[in-house]
Order: C-alpha cells, then structure tokens, then sequence
DNA sequence: GTCCTTGCGTTAGAACCTATAACGAACGCA
DNA sequence: TGCGTTCGTTATAGGTTCTAACGCAAGGAC
C-alpha cells in the first residue's frame, strides 16, 4: 500500500495496487461477513474482473487470506508498539489492544480465532508475534513490583522454560504477568467480541478494566 | 442418540436412528478437519446416501451445526455438573472443563470459537449456558472468603446490573470471581486449543493451573 | 520506431458445495 | 388389500475454488 509507487518497473506499480486493492475488498468482505464468507469471486466482480483474473495476484483463497493475516498481526503490533513508546505502562498497552480489537472484531478472529486445521503461519508471521511479546515483556519488566519476590511454582517452571521470550531478561515474575495479560484480556476480548455477553447486561468495558486492574497488582497473587 | 428407541412409530424410530447417525458422522468430520469443513454431501455419500436425501432430516447445514452446537453445549452443562455433584470446588469445575475441552478442541470452538456473523443461538441453548453459569454460580458462592468483603468498583457496577445471574442470591464478588473464572480460563484454555503456545515451551496445564489457582484466591484482587 | 517477450485477462471446464423440485417406490396403518 | 405419508432418487440451478488454454496489449530491447 505504501510502498505501491516505489516499485521500479510499471508493472509491478500496477501489480502493487491491484493486490493493495483486492486486498481492501477483502477487508470489506471480512469485516461485513467474516472471513469464512471471503469469496475470490465476488472481489473479482466487484473489481470488473472476471474470476480467475484474481490468480494472477494469489496463488489461491489461502495465500490471500495468510496475507491478511500477516498485514492483521502487523497491525496490531503497530497499535501496541505505539501505545508502548512512551510511558510504557502496562494498562496502555491493554487499552491500545482493546481499541484495535473493537474496531474491527473480525480482525482480531482473523488473529486470535478459532485456526483452519491445516493452516501453518508462516515464519514472518510468528516472528512478529515474537515481535508483540517482546514489547509486552518491556512493559511487564518494568512494573515489576516487591511482592513479585515469591517464587510461584509457574514462575521457577518458567524460568526454566523461558526460549518462548526470546532471551528477554525478564525476571520469571514478568514472564508470567505477560502471559496473564495476553490470555486473560483475550478471554475477556473474544468473548465479548463473540456476542457471549450479549443479553447478560453489565459492561464488558468495566470487566476488561477489572482484568487490567488485576494485571497491574500482584501477577501470581496467592500463587503458593 | 438415548431416546433414538422410545419413539412411538417405526417411522419415527428409523428417523431418529438416521437424524444421530449423521450427526455422528458430522461430529467425524468436525474433529479432523473443523466446523467449517462441514459437508452434508459427504456425510450423505458416507452413509451410502445420495445429496439431497439428507434434507429429509435437517433443513440445511445450518440446522445441523445449530443442533451440534446444541449438543455440544448439552455436553458441557452435563461435564461441569458431574463436577460440581459432590466438593463443588471451584477447582474441581475448572478441571473438568480443561477435561471437556482437551478431549475434543473442534467442540469447544464449535461453542466458544469465532461466531457466524448472521447466527444468533436459539433461547434453549441460551437457557444451557445459563445453566452452566449457574453451576459456577453456585461454586463461587461457596468459595466466599473473608477478603471479598472490600467492594471493588466493578463489584458494585455488578451488584447494580445482576440480572445475568437468573436471580442467583450470590455476593457481588461470587458474580466477579465467576466471571473472571469463565474468561480467564477460557483465554488459557482457547490460545492452547488454537495453537498459539505451540513453540513456545512451557507447559499450558501448568499456566492453566496457575490460573485456577490465583482465582480460588482473591477474585478482584487490588481492585480499588 | 519496430519487434519480441512477458504478463494480464479472458472464456471454458472440472470438481466441489448447498439447496429445491419432481418423481417413483416402499413402508405402515387401517 | 388399498391408500397416504414419507423416503430416496435424479435433475437442476446457482454458488464456490482452481486449472488450462488462448489472445491481446503493454514494456523493454535494439
């Protein structure tokens, strides 16, 4: 998208924008109707191209999708890196994830939903993950606080077993605050997100601030 | 599947022996390749069947996944309630639903995974999840302890819009702890499902029982 | 400016899918 | 034994992804 008018040659130019462009209907689709509605067919249509044209940009429905899925987790890594580059407090970064999660709930399943059995991210993909963790783990390591002391028995397992953070030195503390704020605010995103408190009448906002509220006191609390 | 034999006529007998064989059949499909690989033609072709005959049964695809995600529920509510039978240890619920999940991922996305867009759920499954939360209900008002007096700001926001909990005469920190049992352990329990710890090394069980463990302590803890 | 190559978009078609319509046969009930 | 309901069939319509083969047009080379 951004990068559409430095290509060298017009014809990659024109290639750029027209996978930028069948990328944005892909976008309307997903977020209209999620993206198990995702139809080549209708992108094509809607282009003025008729069907198969949309193979000479995509190997398939599949490469598609994984790509917005990579441009998703970009994204997202965006939104939090953002949130972090100053205070870097850890409920920042929980209120940038709400914000990029609610505005546009199909994307965020596209990332966090349920997978295609198949389906392998690709390297890229994981290792902007990798990429989100880290800035996750800067946050947690810096809010560690003294009651963070105690070892939990999750925590000396994690100091065990701590490549997942990529040689982040992170005390074990901190390793777990970041996977109790990544699960938690998911379980309370999707959730939400997915309709299951609709009808119970309470504000899904308050519980995810309730989470982050926890998040930002003891991390293992009472664990042990 | 049970009352497959107490039906009145042979007609109605063979149809509900038909109606279970497929959905049998469809629960196959659902474990290997996911929900959305769902093909009635399949499930026809594997019984011997030719295409349409199917419709006979169910009206579409859509009645099949409705009376699936039905049972799936069904077998929730029944697997927490074996649990909650005896001790009703909030521990105990959260052992057996890692339990039900485990054993089949495709079911528990089926229930808790990315929502069809246009879908909303007939009021008896509704009237299922409200019997499950029910049950956790009643096992964190059993777990009250004496640091939940403190009121935290979610507490009151709860005490004030308490009409999810069907008339359930729990303290406002039961309705949180119970709340924050279903998201937490749902953020756990679905990012493994979905495969997000896979290369990551650590032990889901582990951080689930973490988890557990920090909710049969303080529910709200640090709040206010 | 002319040729030649490369790539784009087309139509045709195979193999799926859901779903409806119309027909014939079998089954159960009286 | 007859009759009506229900079942399973085939045919059909319309949708999807994706491959193959063809023609045209645009870019680069000279």
């Amino acid at each position: 998208m951004t990068q559409a008018e430095g290509g060298a040659t017009p014809r990659e130019r024109y290639r750029a924008q027209v996978r930028a462009e069948i990328k944005e209907r892909a976008w309307e689709q997903i977020a209209t109707a999620g993206a198990s509605a995702l139809s080549l067919n209708a992108i094509a249509k809607q282009m003025g191209m008729s069907g198969p044209a949309l193979y000479r940009y995509f190997r398939g429905r599949d490469e598609l999708i994984t790509e917005l899925v990579r441009d998703a987790y970009r994204s997202l890594a965006d939104a939090v890196g953002a949130a972090a580059k100053d205070g870097a407090e850890v409920a920042a970064l929980a209120h940038a994830l709400r914000e990029w999660a609610l505005a546009d709930p199909h994307r965020y399943f596209l990332v966090y939903g349920t997978p295609v059995p198949g389906y392998h991210a690709p390297d890229d993909i994981t290792a902007i993950a990798s990429e989100i963790m880290a800035l996750l783990l800067d946050a947690c390591a810096g809010a560690v606080g003294p009651a963070d002391a105690g070892a939990t028995p999750f925590g000396t397992h994690l100091e065990e077993n701590r490549e997942w953070a990529g040689g982040h030195p992170a005390p074990p503390a901190a390793l777990h605050r970041a996977l109790a704020f990544w699960t938690r605010l998911h379980g309370v995103l999707s959730l939400e997100l997915a309709g299951h408190f609709t009808g119970m009448r309470f504000d899904p906002a308050q519980l995810f601030a309730a989470e982050v509220d926890a998040l930002a006191g003891p991390p293992g609390a009472r664990g042990a």
